[in-house]
DNA sequence: ATAAAGTTGTTAAAATATTAACATTGTTTA
DNA sequence: TAAACAATGTTAATATTTTAACAACTTTAT
């Protein structure tokens, strides 16, 4: 299996070829990739090197070609459906910001506690009930789920979502979730993210007295 | 200098004191924090060696102490003004998300490009127009920002706010950023994370067969 | 009083991730 | 044609992060 790292680089990369064959390039170097997306020419080579992909000495990487090969590692061949749950502010940023991109991972429903948000489309995905959560897993087979509710019922849902089939969330609660063993778990959380800029940022302003 | 990934933890030992203090907790164990956010506990006291705080054998840390002990590093002094700029449905997200929590960051001001979200508080924060930004910045003295923004103005603005003084972003437009080195820039990418969960489960998945 | 149990603090080892070094190969140029 | 150049592919070295091992110390139990 290919390193954690790696595959974030991949999903990077993926896009970064897509942008750049729409601007009309066909082939691109490890050093342009690099450029682009701050990082080294060697870790971009190593990258596609461990993905099985060769370019070629003067022209480097076929763009096409790449993107094919980067989605054969990271696309389910069926796709996978994913659900939203939480429609607040942060469900409706993701939903948007989803909307009509990847079409391998399909955002097919969102959840809310909310009646005034059920029953309805918003940023272009159907709100259902979360009392409707176990019936609609089950129906439209998904196996990803994005939560995005209030800390309170993150791991109520959580179990519930897990038994139903489930088998990776991506959790921008900040409350540290159990799940069982076969499931993915990914965490963001907002708060670290900016304490740690924060700090750098403090680390460097000393630095630099 | 502390190694990135004990300052995330750290953030996160942090709101855990916290949340084991208003239960009425006073001192707790290694074992303890492992367990509530899935570490170990060589881990937690690892982190902890390293920022030269010591617990007692037989009742582990002082909760209020190690709190102090964790703000003295993550924490400035006098404070940090940050600012987010874009009021669309992640930007909100964050606005609320924070509204209240961090005291040692505040979210002094936001900023839109629609006027209609402009001359107003929205999620307890006062928004103004892009065009102020520099003006703002300097007058507030901001150090950290929050980028929630279209992609087509990221880079654009980025540059305004380095100019204007800003010290520290954290990005969350899937945009990435040329910024000074001095600039500490921390990047966060929706879409690479459902990748990744994507890809995991897919693998996991196949693991089982 | 001594042993046993349970915990911290710390060094050492292992695992993971990045970077450097360089051989190889095609292309251009003298 | 041969040398110089510029790129890839790959192994080796380095750096970072996590995990393991264990000494030292308190408290409790016998």
């Amino acid at each position: 299996m290919l390193p954690e790292k790696t595959i974030e680089r991949l999903s990077q990369y993926r896009r970064l070829l897509l942008a750049n064959k729409q601007k009309g390039k066909e082939n691109i170097f490890s050093h342009e990739i690099a450029v682009q997306l701050h990082l080294t020419s060697v870790q971009v080579r190593r990258d596609i090197m461990l993905i099985g992909y060769s370019g070629t000495q003067r022209k480097g990487y076929n763009i096409d070609l790449l993107i094919e090969k980067i989605s054969s590692i990271l696309d389910d061949e069926k796709g996978l459906n994913s659900i939203i749950i939480g429609m607040g502010n942060l469900g409706k940023a993701i939903s948007t910001y989803f909307y009509g991109k990847r079409n391998k991972i399909d955002i097919v429903a969102a959840f809310d506690i909310d009646i005034k948000k059920t029953g309805r489309l918003i940023s272009g995905v159907w709100c259902y009930h979360t009392s409707d959560l176990e019936t609609i897993i089950k129906e439209k087979q998904i196996s990803l789920a994005i939560l995005a509710l209030a800390p309170e019922a993150a791991q109520d849902i959580t179990d519930r979502i897990i038994f139903a089939g489930v088998k990776g969330i991506l959790n921008f609660t900040s409350v540290p979730l159990n799940v069982l063993p076969n499931v993915y778990l990914e965490n963001y959380d907002m708060v670290t993210s900016i304490e740690k800029v924060a700090y750098f940022v403090k680390e460097n302003h000393l630095q630099n007295r």
